[in-house]
DNA sequence: ATGTGACTTGTAGTCCGTT
DNA sequence: AAACGGACTACAAGTCACA
């Protein structure tokens, strides 16, 4: 599975846990709504610096944005 | 801590582990010396795909190179 | 509310070196 | 063996209009 993937799957299912939509998220941490959307679906490569950011919003340790998500 | 320094400070750590130097690791990997150096000391931001590419010639999960380090 | 193509600007990634 | 510099090209960062 590309990193991208495993990325943007965690990413999605972690900021629908809070609650929001990627709209609402990316208003909130300072992101641009469709960078969020091609981050999600594992169409941009996004830098270790980037993931980070998303994780700080998301109040998680960056390491869990990179685990292997469930089939 | 900058993301940069985790994972340099990981990939220093496990790429020493396999008994190879930076060059010889990167020359056998397909990766450019310098840029190796450089994500070491933490003075560059990566893609996560290269930091991908990097984890699968040390042979380990990806998440590994996030881990916190040991202080 | 999200997906997508297109775009400009900045920098990731590579290659040549020297210290 | 590793840190560091300069120059270059490929592509990420960041944004927008529209579906």
């Amino acid at each position: 599975m590309d990193v991208r993937k495993r990325v943007g799957t965690n990413l999605r299912r972690l900021r629908s846990e809070t609650g929001l939509s990627q709209e609402r998220f990316a208003l909130e941490h300072g992101f641009d709504r469709t960078y969020i959307s091609g981050i999600e679906r594992g169409a941009r490569n996004p830098t270790i610096q980037v993931v980070q950011r998303i994780a700080e919003a998301l109040e998680i340790d960056v390491m869990e944005l990179f685990a292997r998500p469930a089939e």
